[in-house]
DNA sequence: GTCTATAAACGGATAGAC
DNA sequence: GTCTATCCGTTTATAGAC
């Protein structure tokens, strides 16, 4: 039985821990999330993750190579956006989608993104809002602008009746706000008693988000 | 001569470097702005704006504490936003004001904010939208709040077959827009060649968004 | 009031035992 | 592969000279 000790021990110190990284993974995810990269220490992370600091240097370079690593992970998956879109378009035989359709679907597949979160509901969706307001070199995979590209496409063609500079600017709004309710809870004690009543469900925000975006891209072009 | 020079080095060491405290804030709102609250170090503003590194401890008491002083400053000189509505409101008599009066309202008063910088043009709008995302407690001013207060109101009038929930959210999203416009240029590159040509000029961005703005504002309820 | 010098704690990263 | 212990630069904040 002594021997069985030893032996367990000695396991156990150099066990491999097989979890470890995507651990640590999830607790970057979300201290990430929450209080931005320059405010969260690799400390913070480890203790979070419950592994020893050196830890992470070992599965992830530096702390750097970890963020970028996460955004990868999180921006990377939305590879099915495009290929929706596709297929609608597919569907259409070559007319061209309505706004509405195009904007139900962004905003529905970032909802199905977010929901794939492995860690936690309602941490994951902020980290993509705040992918557009971190400050620093872009961690943001050549994927993502891809995709961006494609419903740029689409939405000239739905509106025929705007020129290329105006139809850009309206994405770049739209992609703001989506941005920006993605981002979370965080913001709504800036708008006191202005805040909505569901400010802390981003899903919902999210949905009712539809027409207000089509309203304001079917608007007549300024001046 | 010599006493001269004695003087003269004696009265440097001692002079009130009046300005010391405005150099202060002008560096800190800059650095605050471009990088962020927790990747902008003291050391970083001591060096920007001149001063030892002692004298912003002394000027405001800690890091936190400028913080919030630069906060306080940009977002307390806001004022005069409700007055102007204030006044408009006085003019039609009772009657409700036209949306689009009340988004160029809004967003007239914050490139005139804006360009009240005393620092440099570019710099401060980010400012404003990066207190929508930057973490932590509070920084905003009851004044602010107040002020939103106001346009909630003339919103509710103007848009009667929202209900109030409705009417918030949309203003949510109204407010989120012109924050992620003001957060700047940081953003651009993640839409790639999706950015608007003229993605570095916010006031011409903000100016274009009143169209965008009431065309939401104004679609019809969900469901 | 202003600055120099330093304290005290924390940051990321790594060497080396196991 | 994994962890402990440590290095070394940087951080905020302050004590004390002037």
């Amino acid at each position: 039985m002594h021997t069985d000790n030893l032996i367990t021990a000695a396991e156990k110190l150099t066990r491999p821990r097989r979890d470890a990284k995507e651990r640590i993974f999830a607790a970057a995810e979300k201290l990430f999330t929450e209080q931005g990269y320059a405010a969260t220490s690799m400390r913070m992370i480890a203790a979070a993750a419950g592994v020893p600091l050196a830890s992470i240097n070992y599965h992830f370079r530096s702390k750097r190579d970890l963020m970028e690593a996460v955004y990868q992970r999180v921006l990377g998956a939305d590879g099915r956006r495009s290929s929706y879109l596709d297929k609608l378009e597919r569907e259409a035989g070559g007319a061209p989608l309505s706004v509405t359709r195009i904007v139900e679907t962004f905003i529905e597949s970032t909802l199905r993104l977010s929901r794939k979160d492995n860690v936690s509901g309602a941490v994951f969706k902020q980290l993509i809002g705040r992918a557009y307001f971190e400050p620093g070199d872009d961690f943001i995979p050549d994927e993502y602008v891809r995709i961006m590209d494609r419903y740029r496409g689409a939405l000239m063609r739905a509106l025929p009746d705007l020129d290329e500079a105006e139809v850009m600017r309206r994405m770049y709004y739209f992609i703001g706000i989506v941005a920006y309710v993605m981002a979370g809870r965080d913001v709504m004690h800036l708008l006191g008693r202005c805040a909505p009543a569901d400010a802390n469900d981003p899903e919902r925000l999210l949905r009712a988000l539809v027409p207000f975006i089509v309203g304001g891209m079917q608007a007549p072009a300024p001046r």
